[in-house]
DNA sequence: CAGGATCCCATTCGATACTG
DNA sequence: CAGTATCGAATGGGATCCTG
Protein backbone atom coordinates (compact mmCIF):
# COMPACT_ATOMS: atom_id res chain seq x y z
CA UNK A 1 0.00 0.00 0.00
CA UNK A 2 2.92 2.29 0.92
CA UNK A 3 4.28 1.67 -2.34
CA UNK A 4 1.43 3.10 -4.08
CA UNK A 5 0.66 5.93 -2.27
CA UNK A 6 3.42 7.69 -3.69
CA UNK A 7 2.03 6.98 -7.06
CA UNK A 8 -1.72 7.98 -5.93
CA UNK A 9 -1.14 11.13 -4.43
CA UNK A 10 0.49 12.30 -7.86
CA UNK A 11 -2.32 11.14 -9.98
CA UNK A 12 -4.72 12.84 -7.07
CA UNK A 13 -2.80 15.90 -7.54
CA UNK A 14 -3.04 15.60 -11.50
CA UNK A 15 -6.44 15.23 -11.35
CA UNK A 16 -7.31 18.19 -9.13
CA UNK A 17 -4.92 20.53 -11.31
CA UNK A 18 -6.53 19.16 -14.50
CA UNK A 19 -10.01 20.16 -12.87
CA UNK A 20 -9.21 23.19 -11.88
CA UNK A 21 -7.33 24.30 -15.61
CA UNK A 22 -10.91 22.37 -16.42
CA UNK A 23 -13.16 25.03 -14.89
CA UNK A 24 -10.35 27.98 -15.24
CA UNK A 25 -11.01 29.71 -18.37
CA UNK A 26 -8.02 32.44 -18.19
CA UNK A 27 -5.46 29.78 -17.61
CA UNK A 28 -6.73 27.94 -20.82
CA UNK A 29 -6.34 31.11 -22.87
CA UNK A 30 -2.93 31.46 -20.80
CA UNK A 31 -1.87 28.23 -22.07
CA UNK A 32 -2.64 29.09 -25.78
CA UNK A 33 -1.78 32.72 -25.85
CA UNK A 34 1.26 33.00 -23.15
CA UNK A 35 2.46 30.13 -25.58
CA UNK A 36 6.50 31.10 -26.52
CA UNK A 37 5.34 31.91 -30.04
CA UNK A 38 1.44 32.05 -30.32
CA UNK A 39 1.71 35.86 -29.21
CA UNK A 40 4.63 36.31 -31.80
CA UNK A 41 2.44 34.96 -34.72
CA UNK A 42 -0.87 36.49 -33.61
CA UNK A 43 1.04 40.37 -34.05
CA UNK A 44 2.33 38.95 -37.13
CA UNK A 45 -0.97 38.38 -38.21
CA UNK A 46 -2.58 41.74 -36.86
CA UNK A 47 -1.80 43.81 -39.95
CA UNK A 48 -3.63 41.54 -42.13
CA UNK A 49 -3.50 37.88 -43.78
CA UNK A 50 -0.05 36.16 -44.05
CA UNK A 51 1.36 33.18 -45.41
CA UNK A 52 3.06 30.47 -43.69
CA UNK A 53 6.45 31.29 -45.41
CA UNK A 54 6.13 34.97 -44.93
CA UNK A 55 5.67 34.26 -41.17
CA UNK A 56 8.44 31.84 -40.93
CA UNK A 57 10.66 35.00 -42.02
CA UNK A 58 8.76 37.55 -39.55
CA UNK A 59 8.78 35.84 -36.87
CA UNK A 60 12.55 35.37 -36.49
CA UNK A 61 13.85 31.94 -34.86
CA UNK A 62 10.77 30.18 -35.22
CA UNK A 63 11.05 26.51 -36.91
CA UNK A 64 9.14 25.03 -39.51
CA UNK A 65 7.77 22.49 -36.92
CA UNK A 66 6.36 25.05 -34.73
CA UNK A 67 5.54 27.25 -36.62
CA UNK A 68 2.78 24.69 -37.84
CA UNK A 69 2.09 23.45 -34.59
CA UNK A 70 0.99 26.84 -32.99
CA UNK A 71 -0.76 27.66 -36.01
CA UNK A 72 -2.90 24.30 -35.45
CA UNK A 73 -3.57 25.02 -31.94
CA UNK A 74 -4.37 28.59 -32.99
CA UNK A 75 -6.50 27.70 -36.19
CA UNK A 76 -8.15 24.93 -32.98
CA UNK A 77 -8.81 27.74 -30.69
CA UNK A 78 -10.63 29.64 -33.13
CA UNK A 79 -8.35 31.90 -33.00
CA UNK A 80 -6.84 32.28 -36.61
CA UNK A 81 -7.92 31.06 -39.71
CA UNK A 82 -5.95 28.62 -42.47
CA UNK A 83 -7.26 29.54 -45.83
CA UNK A 84 -6.37 27.38 -48.77
CA UNK A 85 -6.41 28.64 -52.29
CA UNK A 86 -6.48 26.43 -55.28
CA UNK A 87 -3.74 27.49 -57.48
CA UNK A 88 -0.47 25.77 -58.52
CA UNK A 89 1.47 25.85 -56.22
CA UNK A 90 -1.07 25.90 -53.58
CA UNK A 91 -1.17 29.12 -51.61
CA UNK A 92 -1.97 29.14 -47.65
CA UNK A 93 -2.72 32.47 -45.91
CA UNK A 94 -3.44 32.70 -42.27
CA UNK A 95 -5.17 35.46 -40.44
CA UNK A 96 -7.22 36.47 -37.86
CA UNK A 97 -10.83 35.19 -36.69
CA UNK A 98 -13.17 37.88 -35.37
CA UNK A 99 -12.69 36.60 -32.09
CA UNK A 100 -8.93 36.66 -32.62
CA UNK A 101 -9.14 40.42 -33.35
CA UNK A 102 -11.03 41.09 -29.94
CA UNK A 103 -7.90 39.69 -28.70
CA UNK A 104 -5.59 42.09 -29.96
CA UNK A 105 -6.19 45.14 -27.78
CA UNK A 106 -5.36 42.97 -24.48
CA UNK A 107 -2.20 42.04 -26.19
CA UNK A 108 -1.37 45.49 -27.58
CA UNK A 109 -2.00 46.62 -24.11
CA UNK A 110 0.42 43.69 -22.98
CA UNK A 111 2.84 45.73 -25.67
CA UNK A 112 2.54 48.87 -24.32
CA UNK A 113 2.38 48.12 -20.74
CA UNK A 114 5.80 45.56 -21.86
CA UNK A 115 7.23 48.36 -23.47
CA UNK A 116 7.27 51.46 -20.94
CA UNK A 117 7.96 49.23 -17.96
CA UNK A 118 10.97 47.13 -19.31
CA UNK A 119 13.30 49.47 -18.07
CA UNK A 120 11.95 49.07 -14.57
CA UNK A 121 12.24 45.01 -15.09
CA UNK A 122 15.61 45.24 -16.02
CA UNK A 123 16.72 47.33 -13.44
CA UNK A 124 15.07 45.51 -10.58
CA UNK A 125 16.90 42.42 -11.97
CA UNK A 126 20.06 44.23 -11.78
CA UNK A 127 19.79 44.89 -8.46
CA UNK A 128 18.30 41.58 -7.48
CA UNK A 129 21.30 39.96 -9.08
CA UNK A 130 23.38 42.63 -7.30
CA UNK A 131 22.08 41.81 -3.98
CA UNK A 132 22.76 38.27 -4.71
CA UNK A 133 26.90 38.74 -5.64
CA UNK A 134 27.13 41.06 -2.60
CA UNK A 135 25.63 38.63 -0.22
CA UNK A 136 28.01 36.51 -0.35
CA UNK B 1 33.36 21.61 -42.95
CA UNK B 2 29.85 20.30 -43.74
CA UNK B 3 29.69 19.05 -40.83
CA UNK B 4 30.01 21.99 -38.93
CA UNK B 5 27.33 23.60 -40.61
CA UNK B 6 24.77 22.04 -38.23
CA UNK B 7 25.55 23.02 -35.81
CA UNK B 8 26.53 26.65 -36.61
CA UNK B 9 23.44 27.15 -38.13
CA UNK B 10 21.80 26.40 -34.77
CA UNK B 11 24.38 28.26 -32.88
CA UNK B 12 23.43 31.42 -35.15
CA UNK B 13 20.01 30.95 -35.03
CA UNK B 14 20.19 31.01 -31.18
CA UNK B 15 22.46 34.08 -31.59
CA UNK B 16 19.08 35.92 -33.74
CA UNK B 17 16.91 34.51 -31.24
CA UNK B 18 18.38 35.46 -28.14
CA UNK B 19 18.99 39.17 -30.30
CA UNK B 20 15.65 39.49 -30.71
CA UNK B 21 14.50 38.57 -26.93
CA UNK B 22 16.58 40.79 -25.61
CA UNK B 23 14.79 43.57 -27.99
CA UNK B 24 11.90 42.45 -27.06
CA UNK B 25 10.20 44.01 -24.08
CA UNK B 26 6.93 41.97 -24.90
CA UNK B 27 8.83 38.77 -25.12
CA UNK B 28 10.32 39.23 -21.92
CA UNK B 29 7.55 39.98 -20.23
CA UNK B 30 5.24 37.39 -21.28
CA UNK B 31 8.14 34.83 -20.33
CA UNK B 32 7.13 35.93 -16.79
CA UNK B 33 3.83 36.28 -17.06
CA UNK B 34 2.86 33.71 -19.54
CA UNK B 35 4.75 31.41 -16.81
CA UNK B 36 2.22 28.40 -15.71
CA UNK B 37 2.02 29.86 -12.60
CA UNK B 38 2.75 33.27 -12.43
CA UNK B 39 -0.51 34.25 -13.25
CA UNK B 40 -2.21 32.51 -10.76
CA UNK B 41 0.05 33.95 -7.86
CA UNK B 42 -0.37 36.76 -9.15
CA UNK B 43 -3.64 36.92 -8.69
CA UNK B 44 -3.70 34.99 -5.12
CA UNK B 45 -1.91 38.53 -4.19
CA UNK B 46 -4.37 41.16 -5.95
CA UNK B 47 -6.11 41.60 -2.58
CA UNK B 48 -2.93 41.89 -0.58
CA UNK B 49 0.00 40.32 0.71
CA UNK B 50 -0.04 36.71 1.43
CA UNK B 51 2.12 33.83 3.64
CA UNK B 52 4.03 31.39 1.89
CA UNK B 53 1.43 28.12 2.90
CA UNK B 54 -1.50 30.01 2.11
CA UNK B 55 -0.29 30.36 -1.08
CA UNK B 56 0.65 27.05 -1.67
CA UNK B 57 -3.01 26.33 -0.05
CA UNK B 58 -5.31 29.18 -2.73
CA UNK B 59 -2.97 28.32 -5.84
CA UNK B 60 -4.22 24.44 -6.02
CA UNK B 61 -1.81 22.08 -7.37
CA UNK B 62 1.49 24.03 -7.16
CA UNK B 63 4.22 21.86 -5.67
CA UNK B 64 6.49 23.69 -3.18
CA UNK B 65 9.02 23.65 -5.53
CA UNK B 66 7.05 25.39 -8.22
CA UNK B 67 6.10 28.26 -5.37
CA UNK B 68 9.52 29.62 -4.97
CA UNK B 69 10.68 29.27 -7.69
CA UNK B 70 8.21 31.26 -9.51
CA UNK B 71 8.09 33.99 -6.40
CA UNK B 72 11.61 34.28 -6.63
CA UNK B 73 11.19 34.94 -10.60
CA UNK B 74 8.48 37.73 -9.97
CA UNK B 75 10.49 38.97 -7.33
CA UNK B 76 13.52 39.47 -9.48
CA UNK B 77 11.44 41.01 -12.11
CA UNK B 78 10.28 43.60 -9.47
CA UNK B 79 6.46 42.76 -9.21
CA UNK B 80 6.68 41.23 -5.84
CA UNK B 81 8.16 41.85 -2.71
CA UNK B 82 9.51 39.62 -0.28
CA UNK B 83 8.95 41.11 3.61
CA UNK B 84 10.65 38.78 6.54
CA UNK B 85 9.09 39.42 9.97
CA UNK B 86 11.38 38.52 12.73
CA UNK B 87 9.14 36.30 14.96
CA UNK B 88 9.75 32.66 16.18
CA UNK B 89 8.82 31.33 13.91
CA UNK B 90 9.64 33.33 10.79
CA UNK B 91 7.43 34.86 9.31
CA UNK B 92 7.47 35.53 5.32
CA UNK B 93 4.94 37.71 3.02
CA UNK B 94 4.72 38.55 -0.54
CA UNK B 95 2.96 40.85 -2.02
CA UNK B 96 2.66 43.48 -5.48
CA UNK B 97 5.02 45.92 -5.74
CA UNK B 98 3.48 49.07 -7.12
CA UNK B 99 5.36 47.71 -10.68
CA UNK B 100 3.04 45.08 -10.09
CA UNK B 101 -0.48 46.48 -9.30
CA UNK B 102 0.15 48.21 -12.29
CA UNK B 103 0.25 45.25 -14.12
CA UNK B 104 -3.04 43.96 -12.73
CA UNK B 105 -6.01 45.93 -14.95
CA UNK B 106 -4.30 43.96 -18.33
CA UNK B 107 -4.09 40.56 -16.21
CA UNK B 108 -7.84 41.48 -15.24
CA UNK B 109 -8.54 42.44 -18.59
CA UNK B 110 -6.79 39.26 -19.96
CA UNK B 111 -9.59 37.18 -17.36
CA UNK B 112 -12.53 38.93 -18.53
CA UNK B 113 -11.94 38.59 -21.93
CA UNK B 114 -10.88 34.54 -21.03
CA UNK B 115 -14.39 33.92 -19.18
CA UNK B 116 -16.12 35.95 -21.69
CA UNK B 117 -15.04 33.95 -24.74
CA UNK B 118 -14.16 30.94 -23.69
CA UNK B 119 -17.27 29.38 -24.69
CA UNK B 120 -16.51 30.66 -28.52
CA UNK B 121 -13.20 28.68 -27.81
CA UNK B 122 -14.48 25.86 -26.76
CA UNK B 123 -16.76 25.68 -29.83
CA UNK B 124 -13.98 26.20 -31.85
CA UNK B 125 -12.15 23.31 -30.77
CA UNK B 126 -14.94 21.09 -30.52
CA UNK B 127 -15.52 21.41 -34.58
CA UNK B 128 -11.84 21.57 -34.65
CA UNK B 129 -12.00 17.84 -33.57
CA UNK B 130 -14.83 16.97 -34.90
CA UNK B 131 -13.85 17.56 -38.70
CA UNK B 132 -10.82 16.18 -38.07
CA UNK B 133 -12.16 12.84 -37.28
CA UNK B 134 -15.10 12.96 -39.77
CA UNK B 135 -12.35 14.19 -42.49
CA UNK B 136 -11.18 10.48 -42.10
C1' DC C 1 6.93 27.29 8.54
C1' DA C 2 9.96 28.72 4.77
C1' DG C 3 12.86 26.96 1.40
C1' DG C 4 17.31 24.84 -0.50
C1' DA C 5 19.16 20.48 -3.00
C1' DT C 6 18.64 16.43 -5.71
C1' DC C 7 16.80 12.95 -8.57
C1' DC C 8 13.97 11.79 -12.33
C1' DC C 9 10.19 11.70 -15.55
C1' DA C 10 7.38 14.11 -19.04
C1' DT C 11 6.93 17.44 -22.30
C1' DT C 12 8.83 20.82 -25.44
C1' DC C 13 11.32 22.13 -29.09
C1' DG C 14 14.74 21.96 -32.87
C1' DA C 15 17.12 19.55 -36.76
C1' DT C 16 16.56 16.62 -40.47
C1' DA C 17 14.44 14.09 -44.01
C1' DC C 18 10.52 13.09 -46.74
C1' DT C 19 5.54 13.75 -49.17
C1' DG C 20 1.95 16.29 -52.16
C1' DC D 1 5.66 26.09 -51.08
C1' DA D 2 3.11 23.84 -47.39
C1' DG D 3 3.15 20.21 -44.46
C1' DT D 4 4.22 15.55 -41.91
C1' DA D 5 7.19 12.25 -39.25
C1' DT D 6 10.83 10.98 -36.42
C1' DC D 7 14.72 11.43 -33.27
C1' DG D 8 17.50 13.50 -29.84
C1' DA D 9 18.72 17.40 -26.83
C1' DA D 10 17.04 20.65 -23.55
C1' DT D 11 13.94 22.17 -20.34
C1' DG D 12 10.12 22.14 -17.06
C1' DG D 13 8.16 20.50 -13.29
C1' DG D 14 7.11 17.11 -9.39
C1' DA D 15 8.50 14.06 -5.34
C1' DT D 16 11.47 13.61 -1.69
C1' DC D 17 14.76 14.64 1.72
C1' DC D 18 17.03 17.93 4.48
C1' DT D 19 18.20 22.62 6.90
C1' DG D 20 17.42 27.12 9.68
Amino acid sequence: MATKSAAQRRAEAKIVYDAFMATCPTRQVMATVGDKWAGLLLNAMADGPRRHGQLRVTVAGISQKMLTQTLRTLERDGLVVRTVEASVPVTVTYGLTELGATLMPILRALKTWSESHIGEIMDARDSYDGAMATAS
